[in-house]
DNA sequence: CTATTAGCTAGAGTCGGCTCTAGATCAAGC
DNA sequence: GCTTGATCTAGAGCCGACTCTAGCTAATAG
């Protein structure tokens, strides 16, 4: 049931360092016991909070927006818009991350697309001068006359 | 069609500190020229280029990633299955985190609708007990009663 | 009992990606 | 010519999120 600071770093991912960072910052929904050698004894709890915080980390969340969540889980009932207002200004932020990283996609994509083709076509054929990717304006070197897409 | 880096700050969105960051670091694909004085002078496709680059820096490409991309176009035509290479791996790159950023909405917006739920209902009905939002793992603080979703 | 391994604190260091400063120079309008 | 605002360089500083160090103590296996 409870839990060293290594057992805790070994299933959470998180180093012994970062946990206890995490504590100092005032990340931990619940206060960390201590053995009376002053050790710290983790509860599962804590492990599953830690995950649904790497959640919101890998999204994003910046660990001032989760202090600031976990101060307002802390103050106990009452609050419940306030949380609800940094969880949803939270998914507009991924929702829009998410929008961009498909526009980033888009670009990424077309590119590839013409380098693979234009790799494909000097291997097969060994041309002598083969057709460039595409006249991409991403490229603005004075290639002499290669694929000068970037 | 020649451009000062004020002007190139403004249409980039870049600073102009960080446009003689970028120079600094070998970021533009084309030497930037200067007046007899020393001044940079820009041309649009430099501006192009930027924009390219902001597209693989939001997308998570590093600074060091795109140098050698860079680097590459810069070395001309025949090695342009390095380029592939480097796009199509930022692209895997790019879906995963899309991926992971959807996984982590749903966690998202789980809480964000429990939570609203609970606020309409005691907002609608004032009840005196009204019952938490779920039963979720996240909060695990001893809160008497309340609502002790994270 | 002791050696080893794990943990403790306070605080310094790292890294990426800028941002800002100081002090000098350039360019344009009056 | 002079002022004003833009630009120049070299280099310091900053921010977030850790990571690492030093010097010490706790817990555990033999």
């Amino acid at each position: 049931m409870d839990l060293s600071i290594g057992e805790v770093s070994k299933r959470s991912g998180l180093s012994v360092h970062a946990l206890r960072f995490y504590e100092k910052e005032g990340l931990f929904a619940n206060p960390i016991r201590r053995t009376p050698g002053g050790q710290r004894i983790y509860r599962e709890e804590d492990l599953q909070w830690l995950a649904s915080c790497a959640r919101l980390r890998s999204s994003g969340m910046s660990l001032a927006a989760i202090r600031r969540y976990v101060e307002l889980m802390r103050q106990g009932p009452g609050n419940e818009h306030e949380r609800l207002a940094l969880l949803h200004d939270h998914e507009k932020r991924v929702e829009a991350q998410i929008h961009e990283l498909h526009e980033c996609l888009d670009v990424i994509r077309y590119k590839v697309k013409a380098y693979a083709e234009y790799v494909a076509r000097t291997q097969a054929g060994e041309l002598r001068d083969p057709t460039p990717p595409d006249a991409e304006a991403d490229c603005h070197r004075a290639a002499p006359a290669g694929p000068s897409t970037g």
